[in-house]
DNA sequence: GTTACTGCAAACGATTTGCAAGTGG
DNA sequence: CCACTTGCAAATCGTTTGCAGTAAC
């Protein structure tokens, strides 16, 4: 699912235009966030993001990342997952575009599935008085293992 | 969209089932609780769930609230949604099942609508080692109202 | 030079947890 | 009675904010 090769450039790109357009500043710090981004080829969440600038000898606070987050879901070029109370989640929306999300509502385990049949009715959505940016659906249910678990222990507490 | 009437009795039953299943214990806040949600017959909150019972000279904890949440949660009975960072919402599944959430990314307003080819081709989501029990699909874009405004003050700052 | 941006640490708000006291089965 | 539940307050965790110093343009 995450095979397809990310454009970085176009994403850099993309990512220039808006800063330009708002009137912001193209500063290191967001260089270097949105290409980090682009290396870690799927799901991530702040801490990973963070970690792996550390590892690369570049230094962002929490806030700035935070800041850069919010400006590239604002962009369009990230969206957030939030698939538990605790299991946050950003990805490319360049990515996100071509999956759905399964999420297993005892393990929390989160698989991607395509469907086309929902791909095509979800592009042609129209929403009066509305523009659609983005369409995300997220489908929660029991994995086979969880449902094993369970068959063989009804009594058990979730977790 | 939330005029289709809640059968309380329906849930009441679903939810004691859950807790006979699972060997837990039907306490008065729990009854108390679940009956609330149904009265407030849309989303609702922590916070307006709690001010609602205390109206009602019922005072349970925010612990107890969120226990009960939990459950209900696991028993299907009612959903999440988390349309951004601040914005949380619950929501009886029975409810939530007819329509999706078109949520504003500028203003946050929230709406629901139903689109029938949407709705047909989640029912049929079939999904390999997976049982799904609840699907939702969220629209993320502009409201009329925001795009309106950005047209008219193109380098103005979100929020 | 302005003015936005960054880092830091403190603040926040939703949720969770530990523990003693209470109560359903 | 005994374990599950509750209430309370403290703890947690992701995220936001205030402010002084720094760097784009």
């Amino acid at each position: 699912m995450t095979s397809n090769p990310i454009d970085t450039e176009k994403i850099n790109k993309a990512f220039a235009e808006y800063l330009a357009l708002k009137g912001l500043r193209k500063t290191t710090e967001r260089t270097k966030i949105v290409e980090c981004i682009c290396r870690l080829q799927s799901h991530f969440d702040v801490e990973t993001l963070q970690t792996k600038l550390e590892e690369d000898n570049f230094h962002v606070s929490t806030a700035s990342i935070y800041n850069t987050l919010e400006l590239l879901m604002n962009a369009c070029i990230i969206v957030r997952h939030q698939f538990s109370t605790q299991l946050i989640k950003y990805e490319l929306k360049s990515a996100a575009a071509h999956h759905h999300h399964v999420v297993c509502t005892h393990c929390g385990a989160v698989r991607e599935v395509k469907n086309d049949k929902v791909m095509r009715v979800m592009k042609d959505v129209k929403i009066t008085k509305f523009t659609m940016e983005y369409c995300s659906m997220y489908i929660y249910g029991i994995c086979s293992k969880c449902k094993f678990r369970l068959k063989h222990n009804h009594k058990t507490k979730e977790k």
